[in-house]
DNA sequence: ATTGAAGTATCATTATTTGATACTTATGAT
DNA sequence: ATCATAAGTATCAAATAATGATACTTCAAT
């Protein structure tokens, strides 16, 4: 640790947390070594601060293969966090109306730094299980979600975003053309709605819509996703749109 | 810090913990002296820590009433923890299916020690928020869940339960009698399922069946709430169980 | 305007973490 | 089976980094 840090800062701490934070969709469970080499931390330091984890209770250990994983604590924590975010408990009740009138999968998207992270899900039977997790986290640049925020804020805000945030290309469809999102979030601002096909998965089609505050920004929004075999723009206009502009209008401010 | 811990043991990192697990359902932010009361720290750690966990954006803070609270990564780490789990990826499926063929909530139960764990859970129209959102622990003995995976479990495992695991009364109609918890046991493990009635809510009817593995043994629960005013355990047994036996039967071993 | 509580900053002391190393146990190739 | 190598575990002297007491500042309430 070379770092000059404010004297509050707590290195171990950080170090723990950067084990916890090696875990994600493609490392499910990682081995000390392994550990290490994510880490980047001192192999003597990551046996402490694994053994440590374990003891309180924040790592799952296979006494068989060695291996740490994720363990329950992590859904408790989840669990705290619902309850502190007044929007989820706002929302909830929308979303699953919403969810039981037309079938389709919605979520409810919020911004965090420059992606957003879906915060609720409500699947149905074809979405895969990634788009199905609470937890997500994708390039708002990328997102009818994240565009459809954008819209909300002061022009400073969007070219900073347009000019800063990450782009991530996941599909041949997927537009990496900041001038074309600089449209696309224009035209969300007229419309009030943003569609985006194929970004982020090939045959997914999204649209978003806002959740606006009182101060008519929107930091969160609500998505739905359809196949774009059952469904196009025209029918999801048409069908879904009312009915979702309605569910996000009827969250309480 | 009095403890003669293993030398691995790292206190500071096990201090930082604590002031992520003060946050639960009715501690949904907390204050520099909030936290100091709820971990029993020194005020002076409770500002590093504190000031580390946020700095590592790990909680959020108000600037206005300088308070503190889960940030979006506790959501992250839940999101790690589904990918890792196996028997979420193979169970969402299939409550899916079931939630959307009934219409009624259905939830993922697993055991965390002598509670259960809700991992999953899809919710409809009337649940309340408490019930529809994951990582919520309830005391295994008091719940269809735990039972019905307690009834397939050794007979000394099942003693050493009754006979040490937690009781919370949370209604009038709570059974707190262990012998009685026994013979509902007894009764599950001969029936393949679990009926509860107004145990952890009033008005509220669980039905619980065991997600059983290729060992015999049930570490997990599919579990149906229904409202006692428009369900009686007759007409649960008649036409929810069946096709509730045929989820968790589904959930590949 | 005053007061007490909450939050913030500082710093000498020393307990705790550190990281190198040695040891033990697993794994895989021949 | 045997060996070689990697992975995991244990130990300990050195010194860094956490500690906690205290003083200072800001805030909230009367």
């Amino acid at each position: 640790m070379e770092k000059k840090q404010n004297p509050l800062f707590v290195g171990t701490l950080a170090k723990g947390l950067r084990l916890l934070r090696a875990f994600d969709e493609s490392h499910v469970s990682l081995s000390l070594a392994e550990l290490v080499a994510r880490t980047g931390l001192e192999k003597s330091a990551v046996q402490r601060m694994a053994h440590t984890l374990h003891h309180e209770g924040m790592l799952e250990r296979d006494p068989g293969t060695r291996r740490y994983k994720p363990s329950h604590a992590w859904l408790e924590l989840a669990y705290a966090y619902y309850w502190s975010d007044p929007l989820i408990s706002r929302a909830l009740p929308k979303l699953v109306e919403f969810s039981r009138a037309y079938g389709e999968t919605v979520n409810l998207a919020q911004i965090s730094g420059d992606h957003i992270i879906y915060s609720l899900r409500l699947p149905n039977q074809r979405t895969q299980f990634a788009a199905s997790i609470v937890g997500r986290r994708l390039p708002a640049l990328g997102t009818a979600s994240g565009r459809v925020m954008l819209a909300t804020w002061s022009s400073d805000e969007v070219t900073h975003a347009l000019e800063n945030w990450p782009i991530r290309s996941a599909t041949p469809k997927t537009i990496t053309d900041r001038e074309a999102i600089a449209e696309d979030i224009a035209r969300a601002k007229n419309d009030g709605y943003s569609i985006t096909d194929g970004q982020m998965m090939l045959n997914e089609i999204s649209l978003a819509v806002p959740v606006i505050s009182i101060d008519g920004r929107a930091n969160a929004a609500v998505q739905v996703s359809v196949s774009s075999l059952t469904y196009d723009e025209a029918r999801l206009r048409g069908e879904i749109l009312p009915a979702l502009l309605d569910t996000a209008g009827g969250i309480p401010g």
